[in-house]
DNA sequence: ACCTGAACACCGTTCAAGT
DNA sequence: ACCTGAACACCGTTCAAGT
C-alpha cells in the first residue's frame, strides 16, 4: 500500500453513491434518456450530491454497466482457452454486439467511454483484452497486419451507431460481422 | 403539374431562409455545436421563424451542407464511368470518409441524416447513389452477397463516430477503408 | 401568410448554508 | 467531509400579438 488507496468515503457518502447507481440502473430501464436531475430526485438526493459523484452523464453510465463491462472483459480469456485464435475473437465481438442497441447496458456504457472518457479504465479494460484477442490471431497469422485495438473498437461502431439497434438478429446489420472479419482476416502476412 | 408544387414562399420568408443559411454556414465553421437560438438571433430574425423553417438543428445541418451532399452524389455516376466498379466504389467511399471529422461538412450532414431523419431526401439520394456503385459491383461479380447500401453506410459510420475524426490521414482509422473493402469483397459469389 | 419576442418548462452547474 | 436546495445561465418550444 505504498500508493493512495482511494480514501475510503465517509459511510453517508458510500450510502448515497449506491443509492443513485441502483436507482439509476431502474430509471435508464425504463427510459433510456432520463435526465440527471430526475434521477437526483428520485433517488433522494440532492443536485449538489448527484454532480460530485457523477460530473457528467456519462460517469454515471460508467458505474451503473461496470459490471456488465466486467463480463465481458472476462470472457475473452476464456474463449481463447477454449477456442482457435479466430473464432475467439469472433465470438467475442459477436457478444460486444450482442449487447449492442441504445438501451442495452455494454453499449451505452461503451459509447460513453469512448465519447467522454476514452482513456477512462473502462475503455482502458476493454481494448486491452480485445488486443490480446488480435494478438493471438496475429501469432497465429491469421490477421492483417497493423490493425489495432482501437481500430477495430472504432469499425464495430455501427452497433451503437443506429439508434434503433443494428445487432438486432433480423435487422440491417446483422451481418456486418462476417463483413468485418473478412475484412480482419484478409491479407493476412501468412 | 398536377401535384402540389411546394408552393413558392412569400418573398419575406425566402430571404429569411437564407439568411439563415448563410449565417448558419459560416457559425457552424466556427463553432460546430452552435446552438439555434444564437444562430436566430446572429441572422436577425425571430425564434418562431427559425423554428419554423427548422424544426430542428439536423434540418438546419442538412440545408447548409446540401451542395456539398450533392457534389458526393455526383460524382458516383463520373466515377463508374472511368473506372471499373470496385475502384470506383472504393474511390467514393474514401471520398466520403474524406468529408468525415466532425466539423467537416458531410459527416456532419450524413450523422444527421441518419440519426434524425433516416428517410429524409438526402439519406434517399446517397443511399440510392451507392446502392448503383454495389450493383454494378455485384454484377462484375466482384461484391459479397446480400449487402445493402445502408448497410454499408453503417459500417462507415466509424468516419463519423470519433469526435476528433477518425479519417485524418496519419490517425486511427486511416486505414480501416482497406478493411471494408476487403470485407465487402471477399467471399464473393464467383 | 409570415414574423416577432416574451414566456414556459426544462436542462446542467454552482455555491452559500447547513450537519 | 459531505449534503442540501435555491439560484444562475442556458436550452428548445410555444403562442398571442403584430404586419
Amino acid at each position: 500500500m505504498t500508493q493512495s488507496a482511494p480514501r475510503a468515503m465517509r459511510c453517508d457518502a458510500q450510502l448515497n453513491r449506491t443509492r443513485i447507481i441502483e436507482f439509476a440502473r431502474e430509471t435508464f430501464a425504463a427510459t433510456p434518456g432520463a435526465t440527471l436531475k430526475a434521477i437526483a430526485r428520485g433517488a433522494g438526493v440532492g443536485q449538489g450530491t448527484m454532480y460530485r459523484h457523477f460530473p457528467t452523464s456519462d460517469h454515471l453510465l460508467l458505474a451503473v454497466y461496470w459490471a456488465e463491462i466486467d463480463e465481458l472483459v472476462d470472457a475473452a480469456p476464456r474463449l481463447l482457452e477454449r477456442h482457435e485464435p479466430v473464432l475467439a475473437l469472433r465470438l467475442w465481438l459477436q457478444r460486444l454486439a450482442g449487447y449492442g442497441g441504445l438501451g442495452t447496458a455494454v453499449s451505452r456504457a461503451m459509447a460513453a467511454a469512448t465519447r467522454a472518457d476514452p482513456d477512462g479504465p473502462a475503455y482502458q479494460q476493454i481494448s486491452a483484452v480485445l488486443d490480446e484477442l488480435l494478438t493471438a490471431c496475429r501469432r497465429a497469422h491469421r490477421l492483417r497486419d497493423g490493425v489495432t485495438a482501437h481500430e477495430v473498437l472504432l469499425l464495430m461502431s455501427y452497433v451503437w451507431a443506429a439508434e434503433g439497434g443494428a445487432d438486432r438478429p433480423g435487422g440491417p446489420g446483422a451481418g456486418l460481422l462476417d463483413v468485418v472479419m473478412d475484412g480482419l482476416c484478409g491479407r493476412t502476412s501468412h
